[in-house]
DNA sequence: GGCTATTCCTGAACATGGTTCAGGAAAGGA
DNA sequence: TCCTTTCCTGAACCATGTTCAGGAATAGCC
């Protein structure tokens, strides 16, 4: 049964998706109207909201294929062969370099649920363990005799802290530094972290 | 000359401001309504444009307070006897108490910015300037080795470091954890850059 | 105090943008 | 082919920031 309808239907969700991530990578989450959509994606107002439920599950959509992009970048960067720490940082630059490629579509990461209060998609969650999963392996070499449960913990705290000086170091209005600075700064604080 | 007009256009603004701070407290800059702000402040919805330039301006009112605020319980948070890590902790925990205590005015102070482009006013960089001058002597500290510059971004990148940590701690909706984890998170990384 | 110019206040109106919906078009099934 | 269902359309609806014409209060001046 779902032949023409079905497909239609699929194609046109395709069409809002990839409207709406090339225009929040050229202009950021702020400047998205549906308005626009319809017109890049050929369809009309109304249909967007037969596609999805509402705006948001677009972005939302854009966010998986981000994320999924991000996880690749971080994935590939690095090949087994490095001394823990050194593998942090080719993963943690390899996190600036995607965060600084594509900072809109990034940032959209962050900004939507800031704003919004509805559930956490599983894909947003399971994602995020993904990563951390990539950066516990390291983590525990680097600590030895630590348990499990502040395994986790440091995980977790190394994962915000590059996270915060990507973050910030991209932010070009209060504090921002051109990228090799931040380079600089994660190798700084991870070095410092595995020299103990 | 200001006797009447300038006092009570300075009363509407305090009162604004005032009703902005404790709106945005209770639900968060995205609640903020240029018309509830008018019935708030009792004023009509046009004189918010008479007193202040928009709503942009009286966030960056609030905004300014919620700044000093924190640079102030940042201050009182040490009394200078503590060693230069266990200040740069404590300080931290302060960074931490006063957003998980004033969480929608905190992130107010990061949000707007994401959002908008226009130039960064003087007080938001002085601000932060003076915040990074407090952490700065402790870092100093522990390396006494460093030369001017790498300080300079040491500094940064550990407050960025600590900024993410709690950032993405009280963020409930992905990485949400209760405030003590938070605070253990912090002295893990802490500790561990002050021990090599 | 009275008079005029200025300044301010008011709320209706405007612009923008997300979302809905009644009506028509297309698809599915017999 | 005909009926049902499903989808598409864009005008309309609603919320919200901002502006503005007209009236009210204030300021300066005699």
């Amino acid at each position: 049964m779902p032949s023409k309808s079905q497909a239609r239907r699929a194609q046109l969700r395709e069409r809002l998706v990839e409207a709406a991530e090339s225009r929040i990578a050229r202009e950021g989450l702020g400047e998205l109207r549906a308005r626009d959509l319809a017109r890049d994606a050929g369809c009309a107002l109304g249909a967007i909201y037969n596609a999805f439920e509402d705006l948001n599950a677009i972005v939302m959509a854009v966010n998986g294929r981000t994320f999924r992009a991000l996880g690749q970048a971080v994935s590939d960067s690095f090949d087994g062969s490095e001394a823990p720490v050194q593998r942090l940082i080719v993963m943690s630059t390899a996190y600036l370099r995607f965060a600084d490629a594509h900072t809109n579509l990034w940032r959209a990461l962050f900004e939507l649920k800031m704003t919004q209060d509805g559930p956490v998609p599983d894909w947003y969650r399971e994602a995020l363990a993904g990563l951390f999963g990539l950066i516990s392996e390291p983590v525990s070499q680097i600590f030895p005799e630590m348990k499990r449960e502040e395994l986790e913990l440091m995980t977790r705290a190394l994962f915000s802290s590059v996270h915060g000086i990507v973050s910030l170091g991209l932010e070009n209005r209060i504090s921002g530094v051109p990228p090799e600075q931040i380079e600089r700064m994660i190798g700084q604080v991870l070095r410092q972290i595995g020299n103990n």
